[in-house]
DNA sequence: ATAACATATACCTTTACAGGTATATACTTT
DNA sequence: AAAGTATATACCTGTAAAGGTATATGTTAT
């Protein structure tokens, strides 16, 4: 847990999409067509998004048949817990957050692809 | 106070000098030539990291004779005061923050270039 | 075996910096 | 006025990464 790790952290926070990912997955699991859904972003933008996350230890996925499911890195990172409870307290000034959500807990979350 | 102004308050944190500047400028103004003495780094590499900073709002600065007075910026950002907490609890595990507090506490803080 | 579906990757172009060297600016001292 | 000091800026090179298009991979259904 270094300097560069922290900065590595930074990094994956400052892009708007990795943070509204972060934010939707702080609240569960999900998978990349709901993601891809709520963001109302091309595929391939949020594919690689997650990627850049999961390269940088920030989210794990799982495969479930056709879909990929994506959550939280499990492994405990204090640096990401407690910046992720620091944007909490930040994002309720920006509307595009509590629109996600928002969107988030409208979904059909009996679709085959969600999360049990 | 909307996601890309959060976005760039991350960018400026995702880099190791400017974190070892915001930090060491937690604690109280300081001049160009003792954050180069504490950082270690050359003059040029703090200058830029300043302007960027400053360039960004997170940090204003002052003349006072040959030299220039940074801090953290006055006016009230809830972004930046927040993270700056969160980087607190952080960075005790990295010694090189510590280091740094330690040195800004042996400066000589009766040179002419101090703030009173 | 083939088609359909969900997701990932390769490749390309563009932009943002980071760090270095050299030089400019602002101010002070002589 | 000239020289010295502290800081900033211009310019250059290299690298990371964002977004797009096309295509590949892994899985399921027919």
């Amino acid at each position: 847990m270094n300097s560069d790790e922290l900065c590595q952290v930074y990094r994956c926070l400052c892009d708007k999409t990795r943070l509204r990912i972060l934010n939707l997955l702080s609240d569960g699991a999900l998978c990349v067509c709901h993601l891809q859904e709520i963001l109302d972003e091309p595929q391939v933008k949020i594919s690689k998004h997650l990627a850049y996350l999961k390269t940088h230890e920030l989210v794990e996925s799982e495969r479930r048949a056709n879909w990929m499911i994506y959550q939280i890195t499990k492994k405990a990172n204090p640096i990401l817990e407690k910046n992720l409870k620091c944007l909490q307290d930040l994002i309720s000034e920006d509307p595009i957050f509590k629109t996600d959500i928002k969107r988030l807990q409208t979904l059909d979350t009996s679709a085959i692809c969600c999360p049990s």
